[in-house]
DNA sequence: TATTTGTGTAACGGTATGGTTACGCATTAT
DNA sequence: ATAATGCGTAACCATACCGTTACACAAATA
């Protein structure tokens, strides 16, 4: 197939996401690949911290390494995110009903001084 | 302020959510609030376990606790999940970008076949 | 009052995390 | 050939995580 539909494991990235570092790493790659030094750089802890927070990043397929001379390109790949925001997706609407309930609070409080039963 | 405005840490929230049981708890809270045993309940572990996975959830937030009789209501609070979501926000575009692309792909392919330059 | 029920916490153990320094190994530069 | 650069991994340490069993304690029930 030229397309196969890959599913990732959702457990993954977000155990890999579960790190502040690990977060920003992949914010900085949004601005376009970069080789592991550079991101290293990027960081107060030291270079094999990051290589081991850009192994946990590999594993949950959230970055692709591609060797290019003696640099490691790390490159975002954003498709597990999908499943992240699968998840969240049921609980949204709990944002509009909360969004849905101020506005029925405000709303009473308003009768209320206004004297207007309903 | 009747209102005021609550940012909770996106750290304990994502930090929260990297394990399966407690994102299974909040699935679980989605159906209603439940006391903490019933919780307990649904999951193969020990309750003390779940009593652990309960305290963490409020750390970050995303359930609250309220008193009732010998009983202790757990109740979904999605608010913290805004963060998570505003997160992942930065990244739909790259989602929206891949799509593009296979959909200019799958165009170009087209054209080959079709023999058409454009 | 004595007992049962519902729940949190303490103490403990195994494993994973997240950091460090030391090292090894390609690849490029001298 | 030798040195320098870029990067992963090994070994190690402290701390956090996730589970367990034992216990404490308040609230409901007998």
């Amino acid at each position: 197939m030229r397309h196969p539909k890959v599913t990732y494991s959702t457990e993954a990235a977000f155990q890999a996401l579960a790190d502040p570092t690990r977060r920003a790493v992949l914010d900085l790659l949004r601005q376009g690949s970069q080789p592991a030094g550079q991101i290293a750089r990027a960081f107060p802890i030291s270079r094999p911290a990051i290589s081991k927070h850009l192994r946990l990043l590999r594993r949950a397929h959230l970055v692709q390494e591609r060797r290019e001379g003696r640099h490691r390109m790390y490159q975002l790949n954003p498709e597990p995110l999908k499943a992240v925001d699968s998840w969240l997706e049921h609980y949204r609407v709990f944002w509009k009903a909360n969004l849905n309930n101020l506005k029925a609070f405000v709303e009473s409080e308003y009768a209320k001084e206004t004297g207007k039963s309903e």
